[in-house]
DNA sequence: TATGAATGAGGCTTCATTCAT
DNA sequence: AATGAATGAAGCCTCATTCAT
């Protein structure tokens, strides 16, 4: 009775600018956060930025970190799909390829990876840490998809026994150490990556420690 | 109005008390970002911690960064020791040990090195950046060594004409990924830092890409 | 363009409608204010409670204030409607019962008469305080009444001189001072109104000053 | 060691400037609260008519509403005192003038009685409502001599067997309906307490109701 | 006509830094 | 030289009101 004639296609409409309104938030806040350090974000650059009032924001998140950790989500919800593709899941057997593609995925835009690596160390060290649950969800979708591939082509024993989750943190931190090694500043970025990979491997080489020499030493 | 009695050793009494203090600041400041996020640290904890007046602390750094500053180049100043003495000075040829040395020296206390990775990252986004100038003449010392060595081990072409920057930012690289797998809370540290190379090199086999794989897509 | 078939019924039953809803919008504000407190409403929450739209609130009050200051007209209205119809208008002379239906017309609820108090204050201690006309026309009406039925039965001199709206104030006092009484929430309501006013008389007894002891000290 | 030559005097007279600061800022609160409502208040209105920065208010109160609620301790305790002196401790019976000298401390400065009276409703209707523990100590004091007093003058058999809460609120509802009498503004002040109170006894004169009388009745 | 998303003024609070003692 | 109270810029968030649909 109230509402009569508001045809389904109006609200349709209005769902997709409210939507609009919202990535354009969330682009906004990323894009001030890869230009000038996650510190410097306030809710009223976002605001304008986005070409929004500042409580236009609130509609749409409930605090200014809800925003960031929207920006940490969609990026893993990016990777996921991009993982997901590769891994075809018509085959029952995995390529072997599943962790090059995600590697290639994270260093694909090193910078939107390193951000979203340093939110989410942000984030989790706030006073009122944020929930973590989907993108918790996120991650562990990746590491399954990642330990299957690894364990189904690695031949070492280690790689038989360790969990998805292992699996995942060790594609991670490569592409992390690849992406850090990008980025850096202070070198120009002239090699590959699989020179950079032959690197890596030389360091190898010179290393051969046994785990116990791990110490865990706090009084630097 | 007159100064009496200032004897040598009155002066010198008086260096140490002011440089036990600088230091007591310094271990607040790094305690504190152990314990609870780099955005939770004031002026005020740091003095209350240090168990100094607020005042006191701009009588020995002229801002809240410059602390931090300190914490990350003193870290780096220790690292350069131990890489220096596992040079051998003496010897004009490298053992090759160097990178295994750092890497040992990096993770010896990973949550402070990566403290000071962290506070590296804060302190660089800054608007008012400050400058890194004697971090980078440290990081340089540590790359010379670490470039030589690497040279004098490794086969790989890339190895042989990569500058000491590059050589050094491989093994930063590797230990970051290293420590980072090693703190991350959701996984049990159960195995070692030969078995975790073990994995990597799993993750090696599964990719062969071309540099020109690399694209810098930002549209994400 | 043109407005075809509006029958008169069509039409009253449109003011029914919008005047049900303007109700609607009161009756919550009442509710919200009577569970939580005055600076707790938002127009969000008023609307939510009536079950109409933000927007369509100020279809019907120009301002947040406007509702609230309806509210308390409402009730005044209510008391005044128990006057008159205690009054009997059709004779002349006053009962004297007319002072105690007003008393038991404002405590037989007393929450929202303290609500009633409480609005009147806040509204008339804003910036841009409303217009209190047609409130204070009620009060006048009430006034009038309560001040000849009073006259018409006391004895003392000041009875006899003061000003309806002194009298009107005088039951309002009393009925306030047993309100506050009666909802104090640190006390057990256990004595009925009788009983206290018996307590009301031994306090009395204890207090006989002139009006020359009052002194208006603002220095406190 | 570190602080030598620090009198007791510079520290006492450190103490005093401080405190005295305070008290500014008790009565610029006060102050705005008496003409304007409270709601009217911001923090920076308070520190502008303190004549203190903003942030030096935070050195003094945790927030805003612990500035109004010591405004209300103030109050209350300065009631206690002239109660207290009042009361005469020497003398172990009760002089029966113990509510008159209640009513009078409070009729002093009405307007500011009054505020206490809202400022307290106001804080008490807060989401994080603070705690009200010192105040009600003093409330209790308070209702301790009131309520021996009384009983020890009083007839009535209410008066013997009710608590001192009871006999305090008596009072205490008795002065509020005094000073809303006295500072009303449509009424001019002409008559003093003592005809007031012939007043009411002509109002209770009409009135004898049961107890049962009094319905709750929330359906207004 | 009813709606509710958008708005932005304005409130509270934090904290790096200064400066009088 | 050491202190810590004072400061105020700047941040986050709320909410009454508007207006396009």
């Amino acid at each position: 009775m109230n509402e009569p004639n508001i045809s389904p296609d109006r609200i349709r409409q209005k769902k997709r600018l409210f939507l609009a309104r919202e990535q354009k938030i969330i682009d906004a806040a990323r894009n001030l956060c890869l230009q000038g350090g996650i510190s410097d974000i306030t809710v009223s650059k976002i605001a304008a930025l986005a070409g929004v009032g500042k409580g236009t924001i609130y509609k749409h998140f409930h605090s200014k970190d809800a925003i960031l950790l929207r920006v940490v989500k969609d990026y893993e919800e990016n990777i996921n799909r991009i993982l997901t593709k590769a891994h075809s899941p018509k085959l029952e057997n995995y390529t072997g390829q599943e962790p090059k593609a995600y590697l290639l995925a994270k260093l694909a835009d090193p910078e939107l990876d390193r951000l979203a690596h340093r939110l989410e160390k942000h984030l989790s060290s706030l006073r009122d840490k944020p929930s973590f649950e989907e993108l918790d969800r996120l991650k562990k979708a990746n590491a399954r998809i990642l330990g299957a591939s690894i364990r189904s082509v690695g031949k070492s024993r280690a790689s038989a026994c360790l969990s998805d989750q292992y699996h995942y943190l060790a594609c991670w931190s490569l592409a992390y150490a690849a992406i850090e090694l990008y980025i850096n500043e202070t070198v120009e970025w002239t090699i590959g990556v699989n020179e950079s990979l032959d690197l890596f491997a030389d360091i190898f080489k010179t290393i051969s420690f046994d785990s116990d020499t791990l110490i865990h030493n706090s009084d630097f």
